[in-house]
DNA sequence: GGTATAATTTAGACTAGTCTAAAAATTTGT
DNA sequence: ACAAATTTTTAGACTAGTCTAAATTATACC
């Protein structure tokens, strides 16, 4: 009944999940997986036929896979611990949320349930890690997030910052050198229609003007 | 110059410095590293081939093997994060000292320089493990402890509790259970010569018996 | 609808880490 | 000092996870 999930197969599972919930929820590729992890395609089949064999997905050759049940609350479990320990790095121990990914990916693996429990109560059970992800819950429940890109709204008016959906080092400095902060008010001014370019607010200071590459990638919430 | 060590390399690493320190410092035997680590001999070999390769130990074949200053080095790290992890769970998430070994395993390895300093100001630069043992700072210097067992004074007199040298569940579970925690006050009233074991009395409570197992496990201080 | 292209799988090979069985070296005991 | 017992190493094999190159299947375009 227990099978034993290696590290490799948790990110295996991981990557599948978060492959196949970037649009709606949908079947995924073995190159998009080879992509996703930087290894062959051809590994990737090896590796697919184990995690069929072990009813951690399902797997029809040359047809992409999805995840079980099983697989599905493994690669939750991964995420919710990954996501915890982001916010152990960050409010705990003072880290910048730019620097915290590569670290969790090593934490995300340590298998303890009693561990993750205790850490959850420490951390006081967020619901949020540093980007603005939700955190799913110990039976495996995500908040469903209805938050857009901003670009996505094209509208002045007033906004909430609650996530990204970029995640990259390079991206996130970026917003800590403009000053933006998860929680922050962005006021539009100004959509331009010529490059979908924002004449933007932040916290009422002085305005600047996001790229559509920015605009796209900050997921924010019509202000109440 | 920055050769890889897998957690692997690092398990070894860290039985061989814990194997040489049993007594006074000496070089380790195959089966010894074998016993320790529940592997086979030709096992072990095979590594100490590798680990010698690498210039992590001297290795002569059919004798003994000892650390290189690289190995050392690389050992003290792994128990430095084993021990500031171990006050981790134990101060900040409330785990009991016999139920921590097990999850610091896992997270001594865990790999970020940044990490383990943060963590150490974090816990407050901590000098003992919860179990007593001394936490090697950062450049790798270990306080020399000069505690002894209890059953090496076999004297009347006044010990502090400092820490013990079994580390088994049931055995932390025992001193948890006749209410014996690191700090306390061992008050020795006789040393019985047939069995070596002791009368004491804990923190001036009633008097109960130490057999000469348990006695020969904690290490004790005299007080001052 | 058939062929060119792209995606996927199969076949065979490699490394790290483990094993068993057998050989070699060392240690022990008289 | 030499035979017996013990320890250690060698030889050969296995699994997980990876690779490259070749074969197969699916897709896309005229």
């Amino acid at each position: 009944m227990c099978v034993i999930i290696s590290l490799t197969e948790e990110n295996y599972l991981k990557a599948i999940y978060t492959l196949s919930h970037l649009f709606e929820e949908s079947e995924v590729s073995t190159n998009q997986i080879s992509d996703h992890l930087n290894n062959k395609a051809a590994t990737v089949t090896d590796m697919l036929k184990r995690l069929a064999e072990k009813k951690l997905i399902h797997y029809i050759p040359y047809q992409g896979v999805k995840l079980t049940e099983k697989g599905r609350q493994t690669a939750i479990k991964v995420i919710r611990k990954h996501r915890l320990w982001e916010v152990f790095l960050v409010d705990k121990l003072q880290f910048k949320w730019d620097e915290v990914h590569e670290i969790a990916e090593q934490l995300e693996h340590i298998n303890s349930d009693e561990l993750i429990q205790r850490l959850d109560k420490f951390l006081g059970k967020p619901k949020f890690d540093p980007h603005g992800d939700p955190i799913p819950d110990a039976n495996g429940l995500l908040n469903i997030v209805k938050a857009l890109p901003l670009n996505q709204h094209k509208a002045k008016g007033n906004f909430t910052f609650v996530g990204v959906c970029e995640h990259s080092k390079t991206f996130l400095q970026h917003l800590t050198s403009i000053g933006l902060k998860i929680g922050d008010v962005i006021k539009v001014e100004e959509v331009n229609e010529f490059d979908n370019s924002f004449k933007v607010k932040i916290n009422k200071n002085n305005s600047q003007f996001f790229s559509n590459k920015v605009a796209s990638s900050i997921l924010v919430e019509v202000k109440k």
